[in-house]
RNA sequence: UGGGGCGUGGCCAAGUGGUAAGGCGCGGGACUUUGGAUCCCGUAUUCGAAGGUUCGAAUCCUUCCGCCCCAG
């Protein structure tokens, strides 16, 4: 089978990549340079930078498979960069690796794998997919729980899950380590990538401002009495349950409550002021390709890297869903993605509202 | 200028004679393919000012400065 394996220059895709070699299959490594490497070529946060797209190609020698560069900056833009900006514009929180998997990996360079005649497309996530023979393709929790990916990827449709292979996905961390030593590839001790791939240092606001100037807009910091403890210099840089940055001293922490873009104002209370039991998610991706009958029990992940929590959730008409745990949730923030599980699988997800 | 209260690090605030708790904020680190959260470490030789009492005071006394409240 030939197989077009995503290689970011991280040790989880060149493991993916190993992996299929090794099992006897047609491999071709694909990195997808995503933005214009010329300016400020400095430090990306960790994938895709022209250090990564090096390191993917060195990988790709070391395993002895053809490795091709393809260009998706417009791609990434327009999937990725721009969505993100415009969230944070419009005072929500927005999660960028989703539009990441779904609108790019598992979309465009999805495609241009079908141009290459491959029938396959492998990533490095620690994601499984399952699935017997005529039953719809179902999406499960990567092996190491430390290191779980599902929640990135609840948009994936049946065609893309069909298409789909995680080689790692039942793997440890720690292992995906040891097979990338014993089989010499050059990232085997490279460092687990983190922040935003497409944010130099970090400075998230520092991006957003750039794109979008008007968001740097002093406004009020307010209690929830609507009294005005401080000032803010643009609701971009807050995000419902923040503590860090409020630059007010007061007697009990603080936390961002509430971000209202449209009245540049950002609201804040204590810390149980953040608990909320019920939200309503839209754009909701069921995994099996329809949403369940009816209202239903699942457990919900408001976050990555956190423990879902059993709630009960309600498709809604609009591919909305309702959904109501069973104990409150700290700080859910709007533009982040509410994902269902059912033990293992993933039954899909939202946008939190 | 009648009465009462108060002034401790950027903020809140313990401590009323024995040699400056804690929280917030801030800085750093850990964790982490989002934002955040969380955890760990750090953060006043000095207590509005000046004198005095004492072996020793932020804590007692005096004066001054600055706030606040109630009465005018």
């Amino acid at each position: 089978m030939r197989v077009v394996v995503a290689m970011s220059g991280g040790v989880d895709s060149s493991v993916a990549a190993l992996q299929l070699v090794e099992a006897g299959h047609e491999v071709v490594g694909l990195s997808m340079q995503l933005y214009d490497q010329q300016q400020g070529a400095a430090r990306f946060g960790g994938c895709c930078s022209l250090d990564d797209l090096h390191d993917a190609r060195r990988t790709a020698a070391a395993l002895g498979i053809p490795h091709y560069v393809m260009n998706f900056e417009r791609q990434f833009e327009a999937a990725v960069v721009s969505v993100f900006v415009r969230e944070y514009a419009a005072g929500r929180t927005p999660i960028p690796c989703v539009q990441c998997n779904g609108d790019l990996k598992f979309a465009h360079l999805l495609e241009r794998a079908a141009a290459l005649g491959a029938d396959r497309v492998a990533t490095g996530h620690y994601a499984r997919r399952a699935g017997a023979a005529g039953e719809p393709h179902t999406l499960r929790r990567g092996f190491d729980a430390g290191k779980d990916q599902s929640y990135f990827l609840f948009t994936l449709t049946q065609d893309q899950l069909a298409r789909a292979l995680f080689p790692v996905g039942h793997l440890r961390k720690q292992e995906v380590r040891a097979l990338a030593r014993r089989g010499g590839l050059p990232v085997a001790d490279k460092p687990d990538s983190q922040e935003l791939c497409f944010v130099p240092d970090g400075d998230t606001a520092g991006l957003v401002e750039a794109r979008e100037p008007r968001v740097a807009t002093p406004g009020s910091i307010r209690d929830r009495a609507g009294r005005e403890l401080g000032r803010h210099d643009g609701v971009h840089r807050y995000t419902v349950g923040q503590r860090k940055g409020l630059k007010l001293s007061t007697s009990v922490p603080l936390y961002v409550v509430d971000i209202d873009a449209a009245a540049n104002a950002v609201t804040v209370g204590p810390r149980d002021a953040l608990d909320r039991t019920r939200l309503t998610a839209s754009s909701v991706n069921w995994i099996a390709g329809t949403p369940p009958g009816g209202a239903g029990r699942v457990t919900a992940r408001i976050r990555h890297r956190h423990p879902d929590a059993p709630a009960r959730v309600e498709p809604l008409a609009d591919d909305r869903a309702a959904v109501v745990f069973d104990e409150p949730q700290r700080a859910v923030a709007p533009g982040q993605a509410v994902v269902f599980y059912d033990g293992e699988t993933v039954l899909g997800g939202g946008w939190i509202d």
